[in-house]
DNA sequence: CACAAAATATGTTATACAGCATGTTTTTAT
DNA sequence: ATAAAAACATGCTGTATAACATATTTTGTG
């Protein structure tokens, strides 16, 4: 992909900027591509790159207790990730892995922070991303503490339509995650992230066919959510 | 409390200012004060005021399924607070009580963003702090979700200190809940908070007298904390 | 293509925790 | 001071879900 169709991507980034700090950001951009389940970051790390996710798609994880991943969020094109932890002056907490091909503009983090200094529409640009973000946090840990496996099931496979949308006919997830990774957005067993795929395609709500899912009934998905 | 006093306290977000912007800021404050159990905003309002804790505690938490409150997060004297959703141009997501008698700053929200928009310094006290935040969210969802009844509770205590620290015997947490709230922090019923806590009494990991707590292994709560 | 490894499926068992009931103590209000 | 309400305590029961076991199917690789 070329710098030009890059930086028309990200154009909301780029434009609060003037015509010269878009050439800083041009000059510091690099473009990689990932593999299905390659390793984009992890926990610990030092983050040195602010990144984009301009085609494919990401998870950002946590370890938990005893190997059990916990998908905290998922990336979209084009959307931002990588920079919390340095605007927090940490280590990164979570890990960021692609779920399949992707494509990631990097550019150091120092070159973001500095512009950010320099460019108030862009601290602001920040400034609201950071809190939706929490509050989405603050959402999800409700959610996944209170809600009953049926509940936590139906919510994320809402979740994965709001992210990444439908295909053509209209109800098939654009995204097909493996049951463990369902699970794991889930907060449950992958057993379980199983059997309630089953349960739900009994009851008609969905239709399985491997990793495809088509939702069914959009409207009994969402009343399992909500009560459950 | 004066607003010369105010102003001394919340220093770091003055700092970054001009005399002309924290003589805005001066004359658009007012304190408040709440008393024990009061609430201060609820979910669903919205936001109007930007808001400093300058004495006393305070609990934000979320309404869950079947009225199971949620404590997202708890408030220390001097942190600012009740911004996110207005930053993410949304209502409030959550509640805000007094834990006990508040006295609380507060200024017009759109005094604060338009300080923002004009202060670059300000707009970065903000992107670190909800930077901040958002990765303690992270880490709550894992913790709540993933640990056993033991561990979240140990955790909670180990939160408590932390955040309101010891009192003058340098074991006795210096803020008093009671089990229901220490069960809200800690994702269980309050049966389950009161249990798990007298068997922690009987370990002679804490004593307890009341709402009291002492402290008498933070190494082995930490050790609960970690493998539970 | 064959083989190993991983993912999916499903049944069984074990257990952590919620839910409920009941009694006691402490706090609040009149 | 006394009644009422709230908070605390503890036992019992039920159940949601993890953990384990074992097939079966799919995927990846030399």
């Amino acid at each position: 992909m070329g710098k030009e169709e890059v930086l028309e991507k990200i154009s909301d980034l780029c434009n609060p900027l003037t015509q010269e700090q878009r050439d800083f950001l041009t000059e510091n951009l690099t473009v990689y591509t990932y593999r299905k389940n390659e390793a984009i970051y992890s926990e610990g790390e030092f983050p040195t790159q602010f990144m984009c996710l301009l085609s494919g798609k990401v998870k950002i994880f946590k370890n938990g207790v005893s190997g059990r991943n916990q998908i905290i969020r998922v990336i979209k094109p084009v959307e931002y990730f990588a920079y919390r932890a340095y605007f927090a002056h940490q280590e990164y907490l979570t890990a960021a892995a692609a779920f399949e091909t992707s494509t990631i503009a990097q550019i150091p983090i120092t070159t973001i922070t500095h512009l950010i200094t320099e460019n108030n529409a862009l601290a602001c640009f920040f400034i609201k991303q950071l809190s939706i973000d929490l509050g989405i946090a603050d959402e999800r840990t409700v959610n996944l503490t209170q809600k009953h496996i049926r509940g936590r099931l139906a919510e994320s496979l809402l979740f994965l339509k709001e992210s990444y949308g439908l295909e053509e006919d209209g109800c098939t997830l654009s995204i097909y995650l493996s049951r463990e990774d369902l699970a794991n957005l889930s907060n449950m067993t992958t057993s379980n992230a199983i059997r309630t795929l089953t349960n739900f395609a009994a009851e008609k709500i969905i239709a399985i066919d491997g990793r495809k899912i088509k939702i069914i009934s959009e409207e009994k998905l969402e009343k399992i959510s909500r009560i459950g």
